[in-house]
DNA sequence: CCCGAATACTGATCTGGATCAAACAAACTT
DNA sequence: AAGTTTGTTTGATCCAGATCAGTATTCGGG
């Protein structure tokens, strides 16, 4: 069980030259990360809480299901996937994290992470402990709210795919999710790069990934998208939203 | 959209003697309700912002999708159901809340209620404004943790019934999942009533009633519990975690 | 560059649970 | 109590998507 959150406290980044990085009040994802509406004097102090890590490579974990509960953190650079290992030890995708989401809050009630969480692309995250996001939240309203927000949000994320939806369905909905989430963080809304592999997709979506292929390339012949490879290309927006049912995303 | 919380505010409770009710502190729900945890001071604030109902009948509403989000509730007594309309003008139930849990925080990230939801039985509840809520768990740290705690359980239970389960497994979670909320109630945790109808649990489960009624009575067969209409007793609750395939519950 | 191992696609069957249809039982009406 | 409505159960078919089988493509490593 070798974390890289463990394995390398960010406590020490000041010291080390070599591994400075920009403030959060500079960094690339502005007004996405976690201090979101703070004023300047919160942000200085939130960056005081703040480590951030070296790189880490794919296929590099920075939880694991049973860990202590004690941080979270945010995608900086890159993807992660965070999965379950069911009781046929299966393995189970429970989501995909971009730049500018945070991870690990679902482990707040039972105290031990649920989720195993790898990276899939070469990346790079900040992470605080939950203690210290906690009682920061009791002095500044919109932090509060902030984490506030995103644990609802992801509710309504979850209530959505637990519902009972086609393949079809489950993949536009998946396709304009991602539109939706890359556009936040000031990339294409029109073409972007699946990190995942097509069996983290079928698993996601509960489709056998033989259905996510097929799926695709029916959408591809309808002229719906272009896919290459892990490389997709949305041409008919309105459609899909037809085909998802919803005026969401 | 006349929802009993508008109707009737219960700011009003304590100048009508006909409405009074006992203090948080006495109340039915001993330590499971919100301010669990609380020391004495906190409980004597919290009881300040809760305001208490009147008896809500079957059928009545207390949120309607697209209402401000300005109020949470708990359960005193009862049942409550809240569901969605899908774009087939279709009712499709996102969960159900027994006494003691609270209802509303998905609505915190739209500012918007995103259920209907209704009474199922005659109930009742404390109702509290999210806005004292929060200003509150700003002083009070057990409060928000327990804030924080209920929406991580809420995410955790979703991510099992997105999961990818058969008919027999969503039934036999399904039983399991309510056994353990009565017993936390205090209720037995053998033998209980579904206050909901066979195509709610269907349309919770994303079964089609028929599955309902056909996986009941093989389990029945089987000896596993015995079902007399809303009536249930849990005869044989190993095998029943055998067929959820958990330890949990 | 080639080779082996993943990963992705395509076609042929199979099946769990949906859907359709009907009988049945309980809960209201009058 | 008889009639009406609503909810539940049982039986017969059907189908979306899983599974199985085989091929094609990509990629990493020598």
């Amino acid at each position: 069980m070798n974390n890289v959150l463990q394995m390398n406290s960010l406590r020490d980044s000041h010291r080390d030259p070599a591994r400075a990085q920009v403030a959060c009040s500079q960094c690339s994802l502005g007004e996405l990360c976690l201090p979101k509406n703070l004023d300047k004097d919160d942000k200085i102090r939130f960056e005081q809480i703040v480590h951030r890590s070296r790189p880490i490579h794919a296929g590099e974990h920075i939880f694991r299901a049973g860990d202590e509960f004690r941080t979270v953190a945010t995608v900086r650079t890159g993807c992660f996937k965070s999965y379950a290992i069911d009781q046929d030890g299966q393995e189970q995708v429970l989501g995909f994290h971009l730049p500018g989401e945070i991870i690990g809050l679902d482990a707040i009630h039972s105290g031990r992470h649920i989720a195993n969480v790898v990276a899939l692309d070469t990346s790079a995250i900040c992470s605080l402990t939950f203690h210290s996001v906690s009682s920061m939240a009791r002095s500044m309203p919109e932090l509060q709210h902030e984490l506030f927000r995103m644990m609802s949000q992801r509710i309504s994320e979850l209530e959505t795919i637990a519902g009972d939806l086609s393949a079809d369905e489950r993949i536009a909905l998946f396709l304009l999710s991602l539109s939706r989430r890359f556009a936040r963080r000031g990339y294409s809304n029109k073409e972007f790069i699946l990190a995942m592999s097509r069996r983290d997709i079928a698993s996601y979506l509960r489709l056998a990934t033989e259905t996510v292929s097929r799926v695709l390339a029916r959408f591809q012949q309808r002229g719906l998208v272009e896919v290459d490879r892990k490389q997709v290309v949305i041409c008919d927006r309105d459609e899909l939203r037809n085909i998802a049912r919803t005026t969401l995303h």
